[in-house]
DNA sequence: TGCGATTTGTCCGTATGTATT
DNA sequence: TAATACATACGGACAAATCGC
C-alpha cells in the first residue's frame, strides 16, 4: 500500500490557493519571510501576480498551521520565535513522539523497520553533502517515521502542524551555525532503540533526544 | 489575571468572518449540519446574507480546526464520524490529558484548584438541570482547566482543535440519547485525584475515564 | 458516454472600516 | 486632528471542474 502512495499520487497542489500556500511557506522556511515580518496582502498579490482572493485564504491557511499569525485589521505576520514557544515546542514534540512511539511498539515490523532504516541513511548521508534545506527534510522525515507508522490519522495531522514549527526553528539554527551538528551518536542510539525491545528505554532516550535538540537550536537563537 | 480575561474581554468576532465561523460551528454542534452534509457556498451566502468572499475564509478555518473537510471543485462537507476516528480522538485525549497533568502537577495550588471544583460544581449542577449545550460546555470547561493551568500555549492551542471534534461527537451522544449520563462518580474522583498527591494514580485514571468516554459515545453511535 | 446545469475557484473594481503616522 | 496605508467586505463576472441526467 505504500506503494500506491508513492506511485499514483495526484497532480500537487492543483488549486492556487495550495500553490500560494507552499510558496509562502518555502519562503518562511528559507529564511526570505524573517519571523515577526509583515505580509501585506496588496504587495504579496502583486508579486505573486495573483488576485487577494487565493492569497488570502492560504494565508489564513498558514495562520491554522501556526506559521503566520494575524490580528484584525492589522493583517499577517510570520510567527516571532521566543525561548519560551521553542521550549513549548520541544515539550509538545516529547509528548507526542512518546506516545506516537507506545502506539507503533507492538506495530513494528521488517518492513517498516527497513523503512526507519532508509530515512536514516538517508539522513546520514545529507548530513555530510547535502544542502541546508534537504538536511532539514531528511531530518523530519526521519522523526516522521513513527508517526507515520502509527497510521493514526489524528496524530499524524498533529505532528503535520508541530512539524512546521520545528522546520523553522530548525532553519535558523542552520542559517546562523551553517553546522549540521554533531549528533550522530543520538540519531543512531534513537534507530537502534527503535528496533530494541524496551519500550522504556526509548521512551526515555527521546527525553534526551528531545532536550540534546531543544539547547542545540536554542544556543542558535541567542 | 483571570479576572481580567472575564471582565475586559473585547469585543468577539470583531470580523464578519469570526461571526459566520461561529455561526456554522453552532450549526454543527447543534446537530443542524451532519456530519457529512455538504455545504454549498452560494447558499449559505444567501442564507447568512454576506458575501462568499469572508464565508470562504470562515470555511477554510473550520477545515483546519478539523470540523469540515474540503477537496478542490467539490466544496466543503462537515467531517465524517466514524468508530476509528473516534478511537484517534479518545486516545489521543488520553495522551495530551496525561501530558498536561504531568505539567500541572507542580503547578497546583489553592487557586487553580478552586478553580477546577468550581468547575466541578457547575458541570454537576447543569448535569441535573441544564440543556444538552450547556451540559457539553461544562464538559468541556471541566476538562479544559488542566490545559488552560499549564498555561502552555502550544498545548492549548492543540486542545482547542481536538474539543470541537470532541463537542461533535459528544452532541451526536446527547442527540441521540438525551441522557446526560451517570459518570458523576468518574467525574468526582477525577476531581479528587487531580487534588491528591499521586501523578500516577491521576494518570492511569485517565485511562480509564477516556475509555469509559469512548464506550459511552461508541454505544451512541451504532 | 456525452451534455447541460451546478458549484467551486479566481479575478477585479469599488467601498468602507481600522490602524498608524 | 488629518492623512495615508491597509485590511475587510461586497458583487459581478468568467473560467474550470464536478455532478446529474
Amino acid at each position: 500500500m505504500n506503494k500506491h502512495e508513492n506511485i499514483l499520487r495526484p497532480i500537487e497542489d492543483r488549486t492556487l490557493r495550495a500553490q500560494v500556500r507552499r510558496q509562502i511557506l518555502d519562503r518562511v522556511l528559507d529564511g526570505q519571510f524573517k519571523p515577526g515580518e509583515k505580509l501585506v496582502e496588496t504587495a504579496l498579490s502583486s508579486q505573486l501576480q495573483i488576485s487577494r482572493s487565493p492569497l488570502r485564504e492560504a494565508l489564513r491557511e498558514l495562520v491554522d498551521q501556526g506559521i503566520l499569525i494575524s490580528e484584525p485589521y492589522k493583517g499577517f505576520r510570520v510567527r516571532p520565535v521566543s525561548e519560551t514557544d521553542l521550549k513549548e515546542l520541544y515539550s509538545m514534540r516529547t509528548a507526542l513522539e512518546k506516545f506516537a512511539f507506545s502506539v507503533v511498539w507492538p506495530l513494528r515490523n521488517t518492513e517498516n523497520l527497513d523503512e526507519l532504516d532508509n530515512r536514516y541513511k538517508r539522513l546520514m548521508a545529507v548530513r555530510t553533502d547535502g544542502g541546508q534545506a534537504s538536511a532539514i527534510e531528511c531530518e523530519i522525515s526521519f522523526h516522521s517515521w513513527v508517526y507515520e507508522t502509527t497510521e493514526h490519522g489524528l496524530l499524524i495531522s498533529h505532528w503535520e502542524r508541530l512539524s512546521n514549527l520545528v522546520r523553522i526553528y530548525m532553519s535558523m539554527h542552520h542559517n546562523l551555525h551553517g553546522s549540521r551538528g554533531p549528533f550522530a551518536d543520538m540519531t543512531t542510539l534513537y534507530r537502534d532503540l527503535a528496533n530494541g525491545d524496551s519500550l522504556d528505554a526509548m521512551q526515555s532516550h527521546l527525553d534526551e533526544h528531545m532536550a540534546q535538540g531543544f539547547d542545540s537550536v536554542l544556543s542558535a537563537m541567542k
